[in-house]
DNA sequence: TTGAAAGCGTTACCAC
DNA sequence: GTGGTAACGCTTTCAA
């Protein structure tokens, strides 16, 4: 900034001012100091404004894995959201544990963001002291607690199966497994598995069986390899409720592979509206949970928050059922 | 510091080293420093470690997208490599799009990173600049420019379609067509297809159409979009090049939504080797890349320049043809 | 509309 | 093994 402002003769406030779109600066002068900045290849150093401010601009976020579709897609509209209110990102994977949220947790709040987002409502007790003690807001998200920390935008996990159960029971499928990841590792499927457990006791269907596709996160290969690995065991289910579209998508094709005839064997169905799902022949019946909006949602509460207009939230985004020609 | 130095009669530079572990404070005022900073309930700032060494601990990457199973994988393994040296990662999307690669790669700097990590090897004028400037260790990924800024890790994305292409020579397919984003968008992709046209022209093959499905980035509903518009004149390619394993499944399921029979009628290959390729039935024809491995070999190299061992190196990684049932 | 001074909390550097 | 001093690049505050 002091070599700027010696270039124009202006003092290194003005600059500073300039740059910061400050209105007392004439709109004349603002030009100049920005060209001259941009012609000096000078870059304001967010760092000493951070110090100097004791504000980050950082608002950390926790995912499970960045590689799923889902999660990158609301972490995209997230991110899309703060940048429009000149509010970096800090992201973090957990790989579905609550312990490594806690580590990163603590890496994060190291760099002091103003605000910190969650997926999943399921936290190590240290990793809920940790956010509490900083007094900065908490969102929740992909997820919808009865107390949340402090702000929730999400839907229940257990809830979305409900229509999936229904479609099912209504076209005549009976005898459900549900196929996941493994008990206590992606505590959101296992949600889900209790959604279709409890969907279909309340319909009168008989009970539900566990098909376990090995630790989190499972994905298209694990369903491929357990279907594959069950074969003709799977005849004995009317339907396999996946907890997720790729993982549905692997089931299907391993099918195909081995000659059982989906939908008219077996109906396949998955979770997440994926784009595999609309693409895939037959497309995969699932759930649209609304992934990028989520993520929308989050920002212009927390937007709403730095405003001082943000009342404590628990937001519900809409699920809906995706019928395809796999049930 | 100088609160927690008060209480103990001691120096707050004192203070400063009991608190990084360093070896000159003896062990016994180490030890009383922490505790009367517990007991004070101090809290390290890091932000004004940040500013005072210059040293932010991160590393900035930009990727043209999140949202792409590739270049997560290798982001998953460059910021896993790099937590392993206590370095954060700040990742940015550039949607495709060098303009706002540069945008981005302004606000990246404004963080002080320690080394910055690129996709791709077109830039800006004044991206270049600005890395340069910072005289700090560059890295490209996913290409291998001829002149690096600084380092690169990756491979020639014109040179990873020859095998496709020979493979498809060799089974008599003589009319290819490149299916991918719009000139001037995906410069990658663009690389891609001037493989293609390349090793067609020195097998001997007929002109390389192009299909062009639309602005970067491209996916599976575009490629399956693109399919079924073009239907029955699909049949006048022996075989549909894709830019990516996407677009190749989408346009893989479009045919056989409209029964055009692959490989029977059209051969479809697609780049990357990704998990849909693999587990879709048919397998689709693809390249392998390393993804992974390219995140993983640039957080080594980076870890080999901060120890100062790192010579400027422009690291080849390896692809390979995978072929699948879809050719 | 612009400028001068002071200081944010830490650490590099040098002295003892 | 410990301490004093100055400075990192910016913004707050007050003055002109």
């Amino acid at each position: 900034m002091r070599d700027v402002a010696k270039q124009l003769g202006v003092s290194p406030m003005t600059v500073s001012r300039a740059l910061r779109d400050d209105k007392t600066v004439s709109a004349k002068t603002r030009a100049r100091i920005r060209k001259a900045a941009d012609d000096l290849g000078y870059v304001y150093d967010t760092t000493a404004q951070a110090f100097r401010t004791q504000k980050s601009g950082f608002v950390a976020v926790t995912l499970p894995s960045v590689n799923n579709a889902n999660f990158a897609d609301t972490y995209r509209s997230l991110s899309n959201g703060l940048a429009a209110r000149g509010m970096q990102t800090l992201l973090g994977a957990t790989n579905y544990r609550t312990e490594e949220e806690e580590k990163l947790v603590r890496q994060l709040l190291a760099r002091n963001p103003e605000a910190i987002i969650l997926t999943g409502s399921y936290h190590t007790g240290a990793t809920r002291e940790l956010v509490r003690a900083r007094a900065i807001p908490v969102i929740e998200m992909w997820d919808l607690p009865e107390a949340p920390i402090g702000h929730a935008v999400g839907f229940s996990n257990a809830a979305a199966m409900q229509p999936i159960v229904e479609h099912l029971a209504a076209s005549g499928r009976q005898k459900l497994a549900f196929l996941g990841a493994s008990e206590g590792d992606d505590l959101r499927g296992a949600d889900r598995r209790q959604g279709v457990m409890d969907a279909a006791a309340m319909l009168g269907l008989p009970n539900v069986d566990f098909l376990d596709a090995g630790p989190a996160p499972v994905s298209m290969r694990h369903g491929a390899a357990l279907a594959e690995k069950l074969g003709p065991r799977l005849l004995e289910y009317d339907a396999i409720v996946c907890v997720s579209d790729p993982v549905a998508f692997g089931v299907l094709n391993a099918c195909r592979r081995i000659g059982i005839d989906v939908p008219g064997c077996v109906a396949i169905t998955g979770f997440g509206n994926f784009e595999v799902a609309a693409i895939s022949e037959p497309k995969i019946t699932t759930v649209d949970v609304e992934a990028a909006r989520i993520g929308e949602i989050a920002a212009r509460l927390l937007g709403d928050i730095f405003d001082g207009v943000g009342a404590p939230s628990r937001v519900e985004t809409e699920v809906r059922l995706v019928p395809g020609g796999t049930s």
